[in-house]
DNA sequence: ATACAGATCATCT
DNA sequence: GATGATCTGTATT
């Protein structure tokens, strides 16, 4: 995983980390998972928490390609992006639902449960122990959460839908999801796979 | 399978 | 004081 590679369109890296993988080490335990489903937000769009300009909140969405952006949400959950495009532009792309693959005894108990342990947003930063301790890092060069290679997903395996939970911008077609893949935080849409 | 209500709090107005 | 990039349990079809 490289900073280029992040460089560009935010809808453009949300399809291009489907298939990565994210991985949290803590306590020297490891705990990671495939990227199965991602949206994406920029500030020229009213969806997006940067659209009114920087905020100490969202200050980490406008970091170099590569920053983590987690945020306290509804409260109970936490959501973490990578930011992406370039340092100074609001641009981020939102994990909504990861493959499970190492360390799922540790997810569960994060979880307290068996099922549904990384498919959704909130879901997987509890299963992975990812809270605002993390916001700001840098996910390609930090050793307690980043991002590394995964597998090849192929083009016509990627699946184009709505945003979910927004009110505003909701008409934009950006959200990913792995075609077929049962990680991913709902249902498809009728008629798809 | 889908629908809804309630929890709960950081952040911004 | 209102809002929200959610989750969970419960109820209903």
């Amino acid at each position: 995983m490289e900073a280029k590679e992040l460089a560009g369109d935010v809808r453009t890296v949300a399809r291009r980390l489907l298939g990565m993988r994210l991985v949290r080490v803590e306590a020297g335990k490891v705990r990671s998972g495939f990227i199965v489903e991602s949206e994406a937000y920029h500030e020229t769009e009213a969806a997006s928490h940067s659209h009114r300009g920087q905020t100490p909140r969202n200050r980490a969405m406008f970091g170099p390609p590569g920053t983590a952006y987690v945020y306290y949400i509804y409260g109970n959950s936490y959501c973490m992006n990578v930011a992406c495009e370039s340092t100074g532009v609001g641009a981020a792309v939102l994990l909504r639902a990861l493959e499970p693959e190492l360390g799922q005894e540790l997810m569960i108990q994060a979880r307290g449960r068996k099922d549904n342990l990384t498919s959704g947003p909130g879901r997987l930063c509890q299963a992975l122990g990812i809270d605002r301790r993390l916001d700001g890092v840098d996910l390609l060069r930090d050793d307690r959460l980043y991002l590394a290679q995964g597998f090849e997903i192929r083009e016509d395996h990627v699946f184009s839908t709505t945003r979910i939970g927004i009110t505003k911008s909701a008409e934009l077609p950006w959200r990913y999801l792995v075609s077929g893949n049962p990680h991913v935080s709902r249902p498809r849409p009728h008629g798809a796979r």
